[in-house]
DNA sequence: TAGATTGTTAATCGATTAACAATC
DNA sequence: TAGATTGTTAATCGATTAACAATC
């Protein structure tokens, strides 16, 4: 039990939906939101959105619907996508360079600060208005910039190698694209997004799918 | 009670990870895996392993262990890694680019037949062995190629656009990469990674985790 | 007031974990 | 035979859904 507050994760996986949404009504210029219009943005029951939001605290009104400066602004904070994160990649493949070209991540605080790569060849040419480094200067650029975040986009067999490197060197949260297990203390946050397990789980619905087609039993 | 024989969600994500430590024991040339060792690979208990194997039917040897070249053989074919999905890609910017140049994927069944984007400077040139073409052009190509399959990579305000032109032009199974939530008909397979909200969980995560720093309560 | 919508409790559903007989 | 490990049942845990009193 030490998590006792701890939001349920597939809560939690919802509430980025459910900010979408809120960002679509502000557009609108829609002040109230109900819990059923909310829900049908994220696919999911109107009390499951009550409940998702009641982990948050109080904010709707009985009979009225949720107040929508005041949810998103709840939700900014709960999400900590004001608080900002200030990060590096290793690893400027097509992944790596996607990454850190994509503009989205500002408006959810994260800041990317350096991007690193063992090829001399790409040394020194930038990326995203950033000079690639070599992994030598990583310690020096962690303290400089004050880095807490980094991002993986190696090849799998060197993830690991990296991850070690980025732990020694102070990194206390990896978001890992490389399709690989990573083993990190405990004290290091972790988390990853595996394409090629994505894409495993896709093959098989995709099966499935066609087999239905042909017999809908299936 | 349409899908009687469906594998729980949970279980179905776990099966790609088993799948990589089994090909890991190929290398290692072993013939013999336990639960316990499947289970250290995903991060689940022995017991977990076993259940979700069990959905598969009965291979493992009481007293022994699961032999890996059948249990492998038999991943790949409940996976559906063997069957050839024919993909396209739409959007052709730097995350189209890095999925069109990701070697794994073939590996996985995934064969990319052709590019597509609505910037008239890209058609013409060439990605991962392809040009890019028009989207006026898509019809024809589905079925010349015969492709089930699209990969959405273009910006979220193009994206439901973008997935009604494919669904119009025949596709059943569409990999969305855009921030946004795509409407499609039952009968079309969607399944999306969303790099955004997975950025919004983990910032959640990295605010509680430097919270549980100051405080080891929370 | 009547209608709408929330917050919350209780019921349901489904996944995880523990335990152990059966098997090698 | 003794030790190891599976498949499966039962117990536990947790999330989802339904229902409704409270509220606006």
């Amino acid at each position: 039990m030490v998590n006792q507050s701890a939001i349920p994760a597939p809560s939690l996986r919802r509430l980025p939906l459910y900010y979408r949404r809120l960002q679509q009504a502000i557009q609108d210029g829609e002040d109230i939101i109900s819990s059923q219009a909310l829900g049908e943005a994220a696919g999911v029951p109107a009390a499951q959105v009550r409940k998702d939001i009641g982990h948050l605290g109080e904010y709707g009104r009985p009979g009225v619907g949720y107040d929508v400066p005041s949810l998103t602004t709840r939700l900014e904070e709960f999400l900590g996508l004001v608080s900002e994160k200030r990060a590096l990649i290793v690893g400027v493949g097509n992944l790596g360079r996607a990454l850190a070209s994509y503009p989205g991540f500002t408006r959810y605080g994260l800041h990317l600060r350096a991007v690193f790569d063992a090829d001399p060849a790409k040394v020194g040419t930038t990326v995203a208005g950033l000079q690639i480094q070599s992994l030598s200067e990583i310690g020096t650029t962690i303290q400089q910039e004050r880095i807490q975040m980094g991002i993986v986009t190696v090849p799998a067999p060197y993830a690991q190698e990296v991850a070690d490197i980025l732990v020694e060197n102070g990194i206390s949260v990896i978001w890992n694209f490389a399709p690989t297990s990573l083993v990190v203390p405990d004290s290091v946050l972790l988390q990853s997004v595996d394409l090629a397990t994505e894409l495993a789980t896709l093959s098989h619905r995709i099966v499935r799918h066609r087999m239905r087609q042909i017999d809908p039993r299936a």
